[in-house]
DNA sequence: CAGTGGTCTAGACCACCAT
DNA sequence: TGGTGGTCTAGACCACTGA
């Protein structure tokens, strides 16, 4: 029903969070997960080798594979995952506000962005959040239409992302973020509790499709003290 | 004299980088470059899979290997280089003073970030950047002292992680970074040039080694306006 | 349909670590 | 030295794409 390596991922994974094998501890070699998943060793080193991309586990030649602290590096993985996400995951004291959401020829600087031609249009989603009562987020996402069809004020409201994966089956392959300080602008203030704050943290964020297509565009305007960014980066000795 | 899928990878990136393949366009085919460069499938899939970590490629099922455009994401590979080493990149107009350099008994928060017994030791090492006469960067290092034992102020001034990895012979394997946005202290305002800001940017890196051992903990201080920070992430479908 | 990349296998040899 | 993970091979079958 599903890749073996993947499967073996998971199951390992799950392990290792209900404490079953501790910080510092083995697990067993890789012959002996061989035996036990029986199957072949390639197999069992690609569900390895996720396991360590994703910070489970730390391999070492001639000793093994060493389980980590899990709970240090207990946020979503690869840092692909949006603010809005993590914003959403803050429990249930946060709302959404659309405050704007039109299909529309793109300006200069979303063209640009986007990498799209004048005539094609672009969504332009405005989207406020308050969390604690306080607004905190302004994000301005760009949506390429060759790709979103349908935009709908309750799709943004919720998850964005969960309707493009799950409703439109598509994936989303990787994405490159670029993180500013400036001055707010008075659609910052306008729209934000700024509280006498004098700088927004800004999130671009470039999304690209399995097709290697650029789809979004986004801004995420933070509100300093509230903003937090986490990242776990692996090293490849190339 | 070295990996066979790594000299293929560098062979297939250069000649990207060099212009070889435009954007867009697609690679051999898998089977196309085992003939090419006389191996097997999975050490070819090895490195094309390290050409689409690093954001060279994207491989799409039933199509090709597409070439992206390298310049879009022409930055640090990975984001674990630190912005010191960033700096350092960006001409002749930098310099680094050493504030401090110690070696002493960790207060409790640095034996927390080391987790580190308040038996041991450790570097404690404050460095200021300056770009272009502006003093704008507080680097405050510390090292765990059971991994680095000797240090100096010359391999301060140059990059010390050259001296770990090129000297000590020791390789760094992941970190996990933080980046919050704070006030700044009286230590920030006497150091810094800050020209009226408000708001500092604490980048907090914790380093660790192939053995999975913890040795380094870093906050590197920015005045907001000279800050950026770029990432490039890949999504992994689990 | 032929061609592409994705998964899986069984086995080999090597580099490294502990004893 | 025996056990570990790292690399490499030759081949098989599957899933997806496009003509």
């Amino acid at each position: 029903m599903q890749n073996k390596y993947l499967l073996i991922y998971r199951e390992i994974a799950e392990e290792i969070q209900a404490g079953k094998y501790a910080a510092g501890e083995k697990l067993p070699s890789e012959h002996e997960l061989v035996e036990m998943f029986e199957t072949s060793r390639e197999t069992i080193r690609k569900a390895l080798n996720q396991l360590a991309q994703n910070g489970f586990i730390q391999k070492i030649q001639g000793k093994g594979s060493i389980v980590l602290d899990a709970r240090k590096f207990d946020f979503p993985v690869s840092g692909l995952v949006s603010f809005r996400e993590l914003a959403a995951n803050m429990g249930e004291r946060h709302r959404t506000y659309v405050e704007k959401l039109e299909l529309k020829k793109a300006d200069k600087y979303i063209r640009k962005q986007l990498e799209v031609s004048s005539a094609s249009k672009v969504w332009e989603v405005h989207r406020v959040r308050e969390i604690d009562g306080e607004k905190i987020i302004l994000d301005k996402d760009y949506f390429n239409q060759s790709y979103i069809n349908h935009l709908t004020e309750e799709i943004c409201e919720a998850s964005i992302y969960d309707y493009i994966e799950n409703e439109l089956g598509m994936k989303i392959s990787f994405a490159k973020k670029e993180i500013i300080v400036v001055e707010p602008t008075d659609e910052d203030r306008s729209y934000l509790d700024l509280n006498g704050f004098q700088n927004i943290v800004v999130v671009k964020n470039y999304v690209y499709f399995d097709d290697a297509g650029l789809f979004q565009y986004t801004e995420s305007r933070h509100r300093p003290d509230k903003f937090k960014f986490v990242d776990f980066a692996r090293r490849t000795h190339l």
